[in-house]
DNA sequence: TTCAATTATTTTGATAATCAAAAAGGTTTC
DNA sequence: GAAACCTTTTTGATTATCAAAATAATTGAA
């Protein structure tokens, strides 16, 4: 790796692993104490805008279908969300955040906004067009480089490590 | 949240949990099929520059030492890594990459150094400068967060999220 | 119209990751 | 030499995760 990679690349790994405990010790610190930080991002996939069906909130989340029944579970117990099968097509089982879960989701979604302005607070105009441009482009990166490795995937069986 | 503070917003959100699947789906894929993508990530912060001692290697995975006494214990077993005690001073433990850790170690290193190029070949020379400038900022913005609410949360017992 | 194929979700069984608190092993200092 | 301190492991519990099997509902074709 050349220098500049590298740098890149520890700024990179550094930060994925705080912004986690980040979350996790303002949850300690905040309202938030009934929920774990995994709930409140299945709170924030779930969103405000109107019922959504487990298939869709489990996509946005990259996690499966079995994954999110179990969260939800627990959710709906604990009274952020709704969960009920629509009329028309039984199959299907929507799930809606009650005023309880809306109000998490807006605490969350401040928390995004402070660190998102007082990452911004730091650029120029120019820096903060540049920026926006930029994470564009990366954003666009890792959701293809995603898909074309989903793609890769298809069809094979996925070994999970086992002990021996 | 403002127009461009949400979108920016959603980019880190999703980037963030994309990258994660990035990384496990090129592990199913490559030669690591034997190591789950959180034991690289405790190969990586082992590192190859000489034995660390168990303390080291938590701080930097942001973890407790008990945890990573589980994780050890296994990539142990597996062979990626030697565990022993100094004569000199018998409380610590120092762990070290075996030649087939340190393997791991290079594959994964080289698996990060092609992400990062490719992330820097798609910008030119002044959104690459101001990439790196930003993700400095980004990192020690984190960092110091994560300090002071450390601070904060310091003599607190932290509730753990339970069912009623 | 019924039954086979398809779709959507939950359940099951298993593993991995995580923490706090207690226990264990070792060193230092008074 | 014993109390205080440091470092790691163990314990007990919870959460997150997956693949595969089971369940529930719809659709479509004979």
């Amino acid at each position: 790796m050349l220098k500049q990679e590298k740098k890149l690349n520890s700024w990179f790994v550094d930060t994925f692993n705080r912004i986690s405990k980040v979350e996790q010790r303002a949850l300690n610190e905040g309202i938030l104490e009934e929920i774990s930080l995994n709930e409140l991002h299945t709170i924030e996939a779930i969103g405000i805008d109107g019922p959504q069906t487990m298939s869709e909130v489990a996509a946005r989340l990259l996690v499966t279908v079995g994954t999110l029944t179990i969260s939800v579970n627990r959710l709906v117990k604990k009274g952020f969300v709704w969960r009920y099968r629509p009329e028309d097509d039984r199959r299907v089982v929507m799930v809606l955040l009650t005023e309880k879960g809306k109000d998490a989701y807006k605490l969350h979604q401040d928390f995004h906004g402070k660190m998102m302005k007082s990452i911004l607070a730091e650029l120029d105009k120019n820096e903060e067009k540049l920026l926006l441009h930029t994470m564009e482009k990366i954003h666009d990166f890792f959701m293809e480089l995603d898909l074309s490795l989903q793609e890769q995937n298809k069809g094979k069986t996925i070994k999970v490590a086992k002990d021996k």
